[in-house]
DNA sequence: TCAAAAGTGTTGTCACTACACCCATGG
DNA sequence: CCATGGGTGTAGTGACAACACTTTTGA
């Protein structure tokens, strides 16, 4: 055997999945920002301190459905977008049992997370400034939101924050306020147009004090998959073109 | 309970951590291909079928020296590359009771590769071109592909597949061999060498009947990691400059 | 008629490709 | 001296950034 110390003996490993839940409301200066849902601590260890959704693994649950339903527990939503981040299993990142988290992260429409349910036990708290959470909680939002940001750049998952139609200053407000970076809007349109991924409604969003943009909605059948991932709920695994 | 089925009823749900190896093998006409080891089941379920090294996770084992240990036991070799790839968790993937499998990837040693262990109940096969696995492990064995390719083409892991000083052909030849696609010389090599992260050792490799190629060392400690993995071998896991 | 945002045109830069060409070595 | 790869030069292309400019609306 290779380990010296046997801290945990012969206690069974725990397994738990966990999601990092990323939604767009506006901060106290009105510009969007991103804001996460955590849950607080009711039992030992780390009791009282905040840490990320999640729970231990049904054993008739799959993955990414127990991620989807912490998600729809601690806030009422369904997620727009989930895929899995991350397994974490260091021997002492729990104190007491050894505890293995397949987390995933998932992305919830703004308009929706503003009506999410919270109580005395969630609380939504801007994903930058994280107070001290629970275990490795910290690192593994900090992971998630290097995921997000990476991720944003060349895919489109900027969408799953809108609703179903939505004008290209619209998306890009929200792909600036991911990226926390002002974008040129000639070459957003452009960039995104080019991408052959939206789609025109032939509509357009009247009312305010300028012309009046069209309005798109996402083409999710269009063109092949640039990450074939394993599972993705928007995104299902496509097969690459043979070489 | 979201579930309608309980094919597992209160059976508790087992951790296991597998490892798809890759090496650069010569093919029978003599150019390098990726190979993988395997091994043969000797218990139920799927007794004597082929499938990937790995094995129940131990309680106070590392998930990356579990999947490192495995590699070991297998090949008797040390990955100059190990990185996880993915958690497959699927109700089904296994008869009777529920597995959540991390599964890794790791590059080793070309050189070292030939010099394997094998035996009755470890045998060597193409990457590309699998038998019928074990499990779900044909499918894990190909996304693996995915992200080794993938990987290959925006970052430096080549080198995994090399000794510790090479000439800028054996690099180009490792890139072609995984991609499966010839390259121009005279643009790789720049490419690799803006990139920053080759380091020449001032020595050439004489012997050929041409102009002694000059020899290069993988610079780790350039730029910035593109990836910051929160765990990667190889690559340690760095800061992004603040924007 | 004017502010404000939608939307278009144009130019420069940079990375990458294709390919012509010169260089150094062993036989 | 010549075949063979090592290594350099250079023109073309396409993606993207910067930014000037025109268009359409509501007040």
């Amino acid at each position: 055997m290779p380990q010296q110390t046997q801290p945990h003996g012969d206690a069974p490993t725990r397994l738990a999945v966990s999601t990092v839940i990323f939604a767009l409301r506006p901060d106290h200066s009105g510009r969007p920002v991103l804001w996460t849902p955590l849950v607080r601590r009711t039992r030992e260890p780390q009791l009282g301190l905040w840490a990320l959704p999640g729970g231990w693994l049904p054993p008739n649950e799959e993955l990414e459905a127990a991620a989807a339903r912490t998600l729809r527990l601690t806030t009422g939503l369904a997620p727009k977008y989930l895929e899995q981040l991350y397994t974490f299993g260091e021997v002492d990142r729990s104190p007491g049992v050894r505890v293995v988290s397949v987390v995933y992260w998932a992305l919830v429409q703004s308009d929706e997370a503003a009506r999410a349910v919270a109580g005395p036990n969630v609380r939504w708290v801007p994903a930058d400034t994280l107070p001290g959470l629970a275990f490795d909680h910290n690192r593994i939002v900090e992971y998630a939101l290097w995921r997000l940001r990476t991720k944003v750049e060349y895919a489109w998952i900027a969408h799953a924050f809108l609703g179903d139609a939505f004008t290209l200053a619209e998306l890009r407000e929200v792909v600036e306020a991911v990226l926390q970076r002002p974008l040129d809007p000639a070459n957003f349109r452009r960039t995104m147009l080019a991408s052959g991924r939206l789609h025109e409604t032939g509509e357009r969003l009247a009312g305010a004090r300028h012309r009046p943009p069209k309005l798109y909605r996402y083409d999710s059948s269009a063109l092949a998959a640039v990450v074939p991932e394993p599972t993705a709920h928007t995104e299902p695994m496509r097969e690459r073109p043979a070489s």
